[in-house]
DNA sequence: CTAAATAAAGATATTAATATCCTTTTATCT
DNA sequence: AGATAAAAGGATATTAATATCTTTATTTAG
């Protein structure tokens, strides 16, 4: 469904996250890549790709690291458009160029509520949220 | 969400299904890749894969081609399972190795649901449907 | 001012998915 | 029997995704 680099972009969010509801310090690639389980050079490129989407701020030099701008309000479709693009959410399932009502592939009306309903979902949950699950200890960023 | 191969062979299986309703003669590679515009080479090897899989059947030699077994009414699913294997339908969406109910991923709960509903739908769908929609004019192989 | 620690950037390596090409096997037609 | 046409199988090529390594730029602590 998502790529893996999408996957390790939705743990770094929701982990920075986390670590800022409990402290203002800013969060680094070390801390992150072990937090998340992810290997750590391929992190800091996916954490580019975040900074660069504008999805995360960053500060560089001794004391620098990632934050998130706390005015902005990210949820996961964000997330999944800013590394794997908008294929998940436009694109057609069986790859024409342009899948329309009046052209469709054999899929297209057949998963287009399963696919909205799931667009909204990723639409509807913010980072935050998932912080305050795992703050809760529903759910976990490794095994 | 379906690799490039599952998004052929989905167009194969319908493909075939739609030729089998109209006459009863064996589907040949030629005019398969012709119809759902796909490489040859590689709907060769997809075919393969289908047929070692039992969702097809096919024979050599001059006559030979590609055929369904009438009895066997395949889903969706199955050919997305054939293909890519299970993941869709089992695997962690971030790559846990075992994510269950008692130690989840951040969306393990988050999107239980709509992968629920997404599985049923793969599931409730079989090619003779899809088919169907072709001769009617409502759903395309290609653009 | 210098050393240390950090993110950014660029280059390279590895692996997996996609795709093609060539040969072999099988069945049919003449 | 021999030529032909089809799928099967094996080898290779290409491309994209995943991952690592090295260097550069930036900031701060001492």
């Amino acid at each position: 469904m998502f790529s893996k680099s999408c996957e390790y972009a939705i743990k770094i969010m929701a982990f920075i996250a986390f670590k800022q509801a409990k402290s203002k310090e800013l969060v680094g690639l070390d801390l992150i890549s072990e937090a998340i389980d992810s290997p750590r050079a391929f992190t800091a490129k996916i954490l580019q790709q975040l900074t660069k989407a504008r999805l995360l701020k960053s500060t560089r030099g001794r004391t620098g690291g990632f934050f998130l701008d706390k005015s902005q309000n990210i949820n996961l479709a964000d997330i999944v458009k800013a590394i794997d693009g908008p294929k998940l959410f436009e694109d057609c399932l069986l790859g024409f160029d342009k899948c329309q009502d009046d052209n469709p592939c054999v899929l297209h009306y057949q998963l287009k509520k399963e696919r909205n309903t799931l667009k909204n979902k990723l639409l509807s949950t913010d980072i935050y949220t998932i912080a305050k699950r795992v703050n809760r200890q529903k759910a976990y960023f490794k095994e």
